[in-house]
DNA sequence: GTGAAAGCGCTAACAC
DNA sequence: GTGTTAGCGCTTTCAC
């Protein structure tokens, strides 16, 4: 493991210079003779540097790494430990989030490093890790409402964005998309279809983004002469979808017109109609959200409502980097707009 | 930024001893005096000191990190680079892997970057951060048989562990399931309930574990009076699932029994045989392999092949981390058995 | 524009 | 057992 090529030293006596030299052309530094900087660059091919990053960060206090970590609720046990991970990236929404991370840090060299925070002994090991300096920041993304990462990053003074608004207010920047706005265009696409008896499986009412959607979603549909649509609580995935429907369509046996907190429930939604002999539209036309892979992929394909969350990661990749480099100081929020996407299921 | 806490000498002089001694205490080498080590204890609660990373990993040469690659073919567009990511977790495995991996390496803090590498560029990365130092080793995971990163890395003398046997030899330990077998549960299950049409949806046979999931699928048929197995080409994911599986029947119209080499292939089958009217798994019986959680989700829900991929991505880490520490030297693989999981479609 | 030198905070010989 | 000391490889004043 002695594996250490050579170092700014060697370099420098290659190419007949000294260690500042190479290193302010390794930096990209002007103020460097160009006839000199292209003997540095020979003599870095020739010996094959590549510059240390411990030796760096030592000095720069700065990793290019930041924490990317998946907060939960406050106690999941420790045996669920690696169940979490899994079920978390069973949301397509995770995936997205992760690409769109990686496509703001990968061309600045920077790098995410995986956390899962669903304990209070998890959510210590990542403040930790931040304290030591292994990563400048956090870029959190909480599963649940009431998640206590981010006061206590607060309190700590670590850097970090949030993906969605906070229940309790936080110094931090974040980003998050007008809900109530997508729950909007959801009613409206029932009602243009002609849906007469609407109804909705929501999120997690614990959950802002949940709340947010069923409002928008009433408020169209009481203005359209439904002030009382059905709405029955789900948690987000598909077996919730497939129960909630499953007790929709006991009380309401007459729904015509569903609107899911998500895809992955849109897609519940549809397998219980299909095995009750409701075709999807004609009988009950069915909008999900997110317009994540599942639409794609659900039978008939999810009239959705969008969520750019790839964009909107991001974004949030990008809020983090400036507060590091201390080129924005206070906390922002930027918010994104949903977008009604048609196919076949409404 | 100039987030810097107390340092070592800060502790030292609080305790009144020496630097090297708060290191001992922090680093929990024996020779320290217990009454010494209860003061320097409190000198460090007192200051609040947590250790600089960097500065440890400038003299240890090492990080405590080790990169988790997600490596893709040849040459996938730079377009593309944030899609790679969601679509690998579009399948449930990925999530899986992270939490096998996760619950192996938290508990030793140590922690992993998360990286793609689906194009040339991106492999280089990969590189370019081990041999900075940022990480200590690279945990590889391939989606394609012909992945060149395992090579890389090899000439490379960076330490590294598979997911999977590499289709050409290179000097990494990796660990694998014993695919043959996992095919040959599959086909007993379908003798078993009688069913006279086997044909199967069959990984890309690129990859050497679909090929050998086909071969003991196979193997079993035709020493059971189906010497010719119908088999199609899918692609690992739900469309390409449904696709085969459209092909199959249309050629083959009497199929009862079918091997689906993933879950979400066998998701795919099950959605279009209910499409074409086909009970499941009355008419038609379903073997999936796996069981991830998309087995359980659906309807009905399968009777796959388990491969126990929280274990071996656990498995590879602890690899890994043997082989960074130098506690291990020779390239070993552990071959994971396959199990078969009765639910309801076959 | 370039070099000399002083650390960044830590670990690990080596003395005592 | 404990302290002293010499770096780890880099960046960054500060002279020149």
């Amino acid at each position: 493991m002695s594996r250490q090529g050579p170092t700014l030293e060697d370099v420098a006596r290659d190419a007949g210079v000294s260690r500042a030299t190479v290193s302010r052309v390794v930096n990209g530094v002007r103020n460097v003779d160009p006839a000199i900087q292209e003997a540095v660059r020979q003599a870095i091919e020739r010996t094959g540097y590549t510059p240390n990053r411990a030796a760096r960060s030592l000095v720069t206090r700065r990793t290019e790494t930041v924490a990317l970590v998946v907060s939960g609720a406050g106690d999941t046990s420790e045996e669920t430990q690696s169940a979490f991970a899994a079920s978390v990236f069973a949301d397509p929404f995770f995936g997205r989030v992760v690409g769109g991370v990686v496509s703001y840090l990968r061309p600045r060299s920077m790098h995410p490093v995986l956390m899962f925070a669903e304990s209070p002994e998890a959510r210590h090991e990542v403040l930790t890790y931040l304290r030591q300096g292994r990563a400048d920041g956090a870029l959190v993304v909480s599963t649940h409402a009431d998640d206590p990462l981010p006061a206590l990053l607060a309190d700590a003074r670590l850097p970090a964005v949030l993906f969605a608004r906070p229940s309790r207010p936080v110094p931090f920047s974040y980003v998050d998309l007008d809900h109530r706005d997508g729950g909007r265009l959801a009613a409206e696409r029932l009602l243009a279809r002609g849906c007469r008896g609407p109804a909705t499986v929501c999120g997690p009412l614990a959950v802002s983004a949940s709340r947010e959607r069923l409002a928008g979603f009433r408020d169209v549909m009481a203005r359209h002469g439904h002030p009382h649509v059905p709405a029955v609580e789900g948690g987000f995935t598909l077996d919730s979808g497939i129960d909630a429907m499953t007790r929709l369509l006991a009380e309401y046996p007459d729904v015509d017109g569903v609107f899911a907190a998500n895809d992955l429930m849109a897609q519940g939604i549809c397998q219980v109609l299909r095995e009750r002999g409701r075709r999807v539209p004609d009988d009950v036309a069915v909008v999900g959200f997110d317009d994540s892979g599942v639409a794609v992929a659900c039978r008939p394909p999810l009239t959705t409502v969008r969520q750019p969350v790839e964009r909107m990661a991001a974004e949030m990749a990008r809020l983090l980097d400036e507060h590091i480099r201390g080129e924005r100081d206070k906390p922002t929020s930027v918010i994104f707009d949903p977008e009604l996407v048609a196919r076949a299921s409404a």
